[in-house]
DNA sequence: TGTACATCAGTGAACGCGCGTTCACTGATGTAC
DNA sequence: TGTACATCAGTGAACGCGCGTTCACTGATGTAC
């Protein structure tokens, strides 16, 4: 399964990093709700009051698993904006790309940064930190749009809206939503969808979208 | 609470209904994995055996909530469209803000719709009446596309890009992820983009796209 | 190198809980006479 | 109009279950001497 790290601790030796993976792969396979403390313990080769060690309660092991996605999410946007170099259309794009991708090989993240509202007093930190995340990964995106707004759109509004529709596409593909056509993959959707948006702000073109064809 | 049905059955008389009612509250509340049939049941005044006379188990009704929701879903955007007269992009308009409103008004309904996922022989049924139920909704919102498809997207593909910016804008609205200025509320988001996204797809232009102001 | 010790990750039994579901029942209701 | 009866919606006790969490414990490990 995960890759196995050399058992340095004491008895199991990587039991958080364990507990982690586990609670990442239920919640892929069954959603949020589908994740619980003991499952998770189980798949980990460990009883059901192990994980006490390493976290206060399930929550603070669901938040930690929203934390480390709001990292990953972070790097891959940043590479996929850094990597494009000059061209702010271009960049645009691999971020959408890029947040295509991480919603689909990614899917516990995913559900826990979006579904994961941690409640209670021990969680106020992990809230807050889960905000300050959400800031971060937004920003990546806004200052992409920022170098292309020369049109009618306000540049934040416009990042809004490109936020929204790979949120879309990526949500509705997750539930089975789309047809499986070549034309309605979340990617292609994406491209044209974003070409349109900047287009019709009165941006850069960006890529021209693909010529109207039947099947 | 709910209307008060005149209790013309025998003991309860609504206790269909008033379960319905109270899965829609609860989900509302708490997200669908917040929803038990006892609590259910507790809500409507009952015992915990009591919804078994009127749903053969807890998936029945969730199925139920979904049929409903996406009957009435069905309702609000057909009636978006035929209120909007011969005006394809007005009709378009309207029918992302009933979207936006059923989703807003409706969590309960909404969240029931893109969660529930029937597992099961005995749910078999509902799961395929819900497929036609989304194809249904769908066809409507396609039927509005294909009117405008003057440009160079193929109008099922804007469709669904139409689809996935709503669905996209209202899901995060839900989760508390736009900001709560004026100019991004969901409607006000949802107006600029689909105008940029049939401007940019070559159709009719629509409402012109607002001026760009600051604050 | 060998031994004694402190550390602390993981154990396993136990707890109270609320869940979904079943079952034999009861008693209010509508209807046939 | 009044009575007897069949119906069946709702009861309440019980079930087995898996959950999150606690607790005193145990035993493998790293380290000090």
């Amino acid at each position: 399964m995960a890759k196995t790290l050399r058992r340095r601790g004491y008895h199991h030796g990587n039991l958080r990093e364990a507990l982690v993976a586990a609670a990442r792969r239920l919640i892929a396979a069954r959603g949020p709700a589908g994740f619980t403390l003991s499952e998770a313990a189980r798949q980990a080769g460990v009883s059901a009051a192990a994980p006490y060690r390493h976290f206060a309660d399930r929550d603070a092991l669901l938040a930690e698993l929203a934390r480390r996605g709001f990292a990953e999410f972070d790097r891959r946007l940043s590479a996929a904006w850094r990597g494009a170099g000059q061209d702010a259309g271009a960049a645009f794009l691999r971020m959408g790309e890029a947040y295509l991708a991480f919603a689909r090989e990614e899917p516990g993240y995913y559900a826990a940064m979006f579904a994961a509202r941690p409640k209670g007093r021990r969680q106020r930190a992990a809230r807050s930190r889960q905000a300050a995340s959400r800031q971060t990964s937004f920003a990546a995106l806004e200052r992409a749009v920022t170098q292309l707004a020369t049109g009618d759109l306000d540049p934040r509004q416009l990042a809004y809206l490109v936020w929204a529709l790979s949120h879309g596409i990526a949500t509705l593909a997750a539930a089975g939503q789309l047809p499986s056509t070549a034309r309605f993959r979340p990617e292609a959707l994406l491209r044209d969808g974003v070409g349109a948006l900047l287009a019709g702000a009165g941006c850069a073109p960006g890529p021209a979208p693909r010529p109207r064809r039947r099947h």
